[in-house]
DNA sequence: TATGAATGAGCCTTCATTCAT
DNA sequence: TATGAATGAAGGCTCATTCAT
């Protein structure tokens, strides 16, 4: 990798949690320009503009999330124990899987009508959340594992919505209490489709 | 009422879809100059600062959506229809209960680490959100309509969770099939613990 | 005049001379501010923008301009004493009816591509030079002072750009000796028509 | 040529027109990256710093300027014709003698105060563009062609300040009806010397 | 109360220039 | 020679807030 490759990466890696943190808006350049130690000029060498530079780490924070996600499920074998891994990523909010939170949410709440390029990369991002789920359970009802009839895509999509709520209570409260009454009922119905 | 309150009054209600809509940061005095037809040095006048101002809107506008969420409730007199009524508020992403959306996830996200007094109020609100469904179906048990086993609590958390998650997916998506799902998922939730 | 007023008109009678002699691109709102002992807000108090108080300084300058020539020309009489008295408002290069040379060549040539309106205004402007010369050779003629047959409208073409140009050469030779040789031609071309 | 100068001859070619048209401080270096595809490093190498290239494109510039001339006018025998062709050239605002217009109007209404280096050479060719039509006309009196009478520095002056001075008003005004005007004033004063 | 002029910190961006490779 | 990463001063503009009237 060539020194503006790494610097480039670096300032993505850099800017990642503070705009997942902050917000789009509310993180000025300068936050970004402390962060990697690097001069205000510099950042407009790697990157145009501010949009420029959101985009590339909308990008790269979503891509994180679901790393994250996919090494914790690719953990485990089983169907339930994929979707029970996914669950609990959630569940420990000492620990979330991203600093600053879900970036669905952040860059979701924030893009709604300003930012259509980010809005379309967190609708990407959300559908393929979902789908993530659905192909677990596919699999599941596959290998015999779990109920044929499951409305499995009516699933996923209550589930992606209940975690996410689930951010949201966690975010405000200060507390996991309520996500962990989320995860518990998940896995209930999860349990429900076991055969 | 005096003239003061009068406008103060007026402020505070031309404010509350702005921040709503724009958000409490990208929305500035100036926008509320511009709305309320008033001068800057007026607005300085019934409020000392924006964060003064926010903390009022948002209050009024938690309060709003309560009101509008009681109002479509108290159509109907069983607990399920109640139930109901809740969950359909948030079905058509054309007439969501506010103008700019949910003011629980809009402030919420916002107000996440600097706003601590609104972080507080929004806390309060979703709390009472889930105690809301939890009193419904508590006097539905106790009127005998609801199973008496229903952990009806559990299910205040899931509900609440669920329709903020859907509210995510509607806006970032621009459709609200998914929140169609999961409103038919949680009406069949509910007569699953119909006597 | 209200005090915002007296502030506007102050700025504009400040930034005048600042855009002829430097530019307008080359001018920095700080140099205004400098000029008019004013912030930095409290300029865009009474300019949207940069461009917006240049299309009114430009305009302001261009008047200036129009003024003193005209109450040079309305000291005499005679068409002959006003146009010579208007080739004579260029002659001395210490004192140039404007403070950084002909507005119409400044803000003319800087316009050229990128500045529409003012090109616009510009292009009035020289315009009305020469309809002034024409109109002033056209009451001659009426009054029979002139030769009828005299083609003033090219001789108030050649007038205004021989002036024109002569201050090109004054500013750049830092001597008014060309501009003495033009004007003096010029009046010779005048005494030509002379019945 | 060694690699080197002809990689600097290439920046300055192809520097000139965009100096002459954007103007100097319009100009950035990276305008000049561009049009040589070479880096800013590449540049540096060759000009100590944008001033320095300035310098050079400008003497280079006039020097086309002067060239471009120099062939239409020897292009003829006639005094009479020469100078015919010399105000032909300006005739044609769709074809200029350089892109960007005159250089002398556009580097010496800029270079006006601040860069003194530039305005000792436009000046110098603003007195050398009035000597070519005074030598023109020189040869021509000898040659018996015209008016030995003729007052040809008073003319070479009064004929370079109305190019001059038509050039901004086709510039401003996007119409060479006035140069045309002013071209054929000018022959007709040639002609009115012609024995 | 109401007005709106004034302020200044902060934001995004540009650009000439330097320098290690 | 050539490259392009890095720098930092400067530019236009926004915005919450203050204050005299």
């Amino acid at each position: 990798m060539k020194k503006g490759e790494i610097t480039r990466q670096n300032i993505i890696e850099k800017a990642s949690p503070i705009f997942n943190t902050k917000g789009i808006a509310a993180t000025a350049m300068s936050d970004i320009m402390e962060a990697t130690k690097l001069s205000k000029g510099s950042l407009y060498v790697h990157f145009d503009n501010k949009d420029d530079l959101v985009e590339v780490v909308v990008d790269y924070t979503l891509d994180q999330l679901r790393s994250k996600l996919m090494t914790s499920i690719n953990k485990h074998k089983g169907a339930k124990e994929k979707l029970f891994a996914y669950f609990d990523e959630y569940i420990d909010s000492m620990h979330p899987p991203m600093i600053g939170g879900c970036p669905m949410m952040n860059f979701g709440t924030e893009a709604d009508d300003l930012n259509e390029a980010i809005r379309k990369r967190v609708n990407k991002s959300i559908d393929s959340a979902q789908v993530l789920i659905e192909d677990i359970i596919k699999k599941g009802i596959d290998d015999g594992v779990f109920n044929p009839g499951w409305d499995y895509k009516g699933f996923a999509a209550m589930a992606f919505a209940m975690i996410e709520g689930g951010i949201l209570i966690n975010r405000v409260s200060g507390s996991n209490s309520k996500m962990k009454i989320i995860n518990n009922n998940l896995k209930k119905m999860v349990e429900a489709n076991i055969l």
